[in-house]
RNA sequence: GGGUCGAUAGCUCAAUGGUAGAGCAGCGUCCUUUUAAGUCGUUGGUUCCGGGUUCGAAUCCCGGUCGACCCA
């Protein structure tokens, strides 16, 4: 332990250290190797039974965050994973020792206490404290009560302290949580296995997006991190896994904005014997389930435009092109075959103010389109299909229209929440489309795939979901950031 | 990568180019049912970092670091 200075009335980390040492110099140990908690703070709040005073035991733990000293009384709150309990530390109760060391705890100390449930003339129900034991001593001091946290950059590199101090955040993160356990319970109902897939991977497939990159030594050869989970998932569907689902992180290299973070967590499912159809209903089931087990609502506002989002009742289905024809205001689509379709795509798009690249493909410019002007504006869950094919090299080719696939974008509040395809399973037409994907690179073709498909892979529904941005959706939040508990920083040492 | 904005006490924020302040927290006092508890007193600053302009810089200029927002 460092010097500690003569006056320390004004430098809080020093006052603490001394604490610390004072306790130690009396012979007790404030970092504690156990603690014995019979009820959360929730659930002590629950088992008071209305007149019954001081009769029901409860040992509670936490942090202590409020401190209301009265002189020979104390009321103080303390945080657990489940929220605060108002504590009563009386002197003639705890006895004249306990109540002088309890007077030299400070905001920030973790302790456990025991006592029992009474209700104050305010009606809180508040532990009457018998006894309490410092469990571990905070040295630092916590962010205001008031304010709480507010810098971002504190936020994010000392996310603990957010969660301490700013309940909004504990919620958000939390019902993070919770969304995953119910999509993991839905999808297990459902017979679907849960699986791990390899991070490291030689050829980063199933997406295009820039990879990281890293280097194994052993082995003496550079790895990919995953940019998604679909090659590895239909290799299962090869081997008799019919039905498949894995929530992990996958990785691109590329911008950092509200609505990106370099690694973020992808659901991704696959159903044999299904299609794309099969996945409607499948999503449909999974928002049924969140609506009902943790939002508690089947509407919810969407923060940017304060309209309510439905999830009850029918979800709109349409046709991309519909889209694209009625965003451009004239039947574009049936130009899809002419040979002007690329200039009356260009100029609808500049039409509508969009800037078109030279190097673009006419898919491009025409999802341009749909990206800026059309995707924003669905707000009610809208499941857009027959894309064209260009767009997703992965999927079955539509049956009526060999430029069209059979898939679907749910978009939800003017993002895209979950692509979901039949799947291509013919090994021939997949080569193609790869091929048609990396161009002249070739490295970029995951031949070990085409290999797996070339055993036989049962037709199935697929589908990814974005995590992150479905609990953007799901919590009102505004940012990646505020779903992610630790997002990506520049590395910083701590100040 | 480009543009705009920001960084002041542990936290939240003030401060015409002229002695850096407040609230909370801290320290000391009073108070045995408080609810941002109250009461009296009080400590605390490398104004992000490095240059420059000026009699004088938290403030103006240049460069850097980190962050936020917008664009790519």
């Amino acid at each position: 332990m460092s010097e500690i200075p003569q006056d320390i009335s004004h430098d809080q980390y020093a006052v603490r250290l001394k604490k610390l040492q004072d306790m130690r110099d009396a012979g007790s140990d404030p970092f504690r190797a156990s603690c014995e908690q019979t009820h959360f703070s929730a659930v002590a709040l629950q088992a008071y039974v209305e007149g019954e005073e001081n009769t029901v035991p409860v040992k509670v733990a936490g942090r202590l965050v409020v401190i209301r000293d009265m002189g020979k009384s104390q009321f103080v709150k303390i945080l657990d994973q489940q929220g605060q309990i108002q504590l009563y530390v009386k002197k003639d109760l705890v006895g004249e020792e306990a109540y002088v060391a309890f007077k030299r705890l400070d905001i920030g100390d973790i302790i456990g206490a025991e006592g029992t449930l009474f209700k104050t003339k305010t009606g809180e129900v508040t532990v009457r404290i018998e006894k309490y034991t410092l469990v571990s001593k905070a040295l630092r001091p916590l962010p205001e009560k008031w304010h709480g946290l507010t810098d971002a950059e504190q936020v994010y590199r000392q996310r603990y302290l957010d969660l301490i101090v700013n309940p909004e955040s504990r919620a958000r993160l939390m019902l993070r949580s919770r969304i995953v356990a119910s999509i993991r319970q839905t999808l297990a109902g459902r017979n679907f296995l849960e699986v791990e897939t390899p991070v490291l991977e030689g050829v980063a497939g199933g997406s295009a997006a820039r990879p990281f990159v890293t280097h194994h030594n052993a082995l003496g050869t550079d790895f990919f991190l995953r940019i998604a989970l679909e090659l590895r998932l239909k290799r299962l569907l090869v081997g008799g896994y019919d039905r498949v689902f894995e929530i992990g992180r996958i990785f691109r290299n590329e911008g950092i904005s509200r609505k990106h973070n370099p690694e973020f967590t992808m659901l991704e499912v696959y159903q044999a014997y299904s299609d794309f159809r099969g996945m409607m209903d499948l999503i449909r089931a999974i928002f049924t389930d969140l609506c009902r087990d943790v939002i508690g609502s089947f509407e919810i506002k969407h923060a940017a435009s304060g309209e309510m989002i439905n999830f009850a009742g029918e979800w709109r289905v349409a046709r991309y092109f519909e889209l694209i024809d009625a965003a451009v205001g004239f039947p574009l689509s049936a130009l899809r075959q002419s040979a002007d379709y690329r200039a009356k795509a260009t100029e609808a798009a500049q039409t509508l103010g969009l800037d078109v690249h030279a190097g673009w493909e006419t898919f491009e410019i025409v999802n341009e389109i749909f990206s800026k002007k059309i995707e924003p504006t669905l707000i009610q869950p809208t499941f857009v299909t027959h894309l064209p094919k260009e767009l997703c090299p992965l999927a079955k080719l539509n049956l009526e229209d060999s430029g069209l696939i059979d898939v679907f974008e749910l978009c939800i509040g003017g993002m895209e929440v979950a692509p979901a395809y039949s799947e291509q399973n013919d090994p021939f037409v997949q080569r193609q489309m790869f091929e048609q994907q990396v161009g002249d690179d070739q490295q970029k073709m995951d031949t070990d795939f085409l290999l797996a498909l070339e055993h036989g892979m049962p037709p199935a529904g697929g589908m990814g979901v974005g995590i992150d941005r479905l609990c953007i959706l799901l919590t009102g939040a505004e940012s990646i950031r505020d779903v992610i508990l630790f997002p990506s920083l520049r590395p910083n040492e701590a100040k």
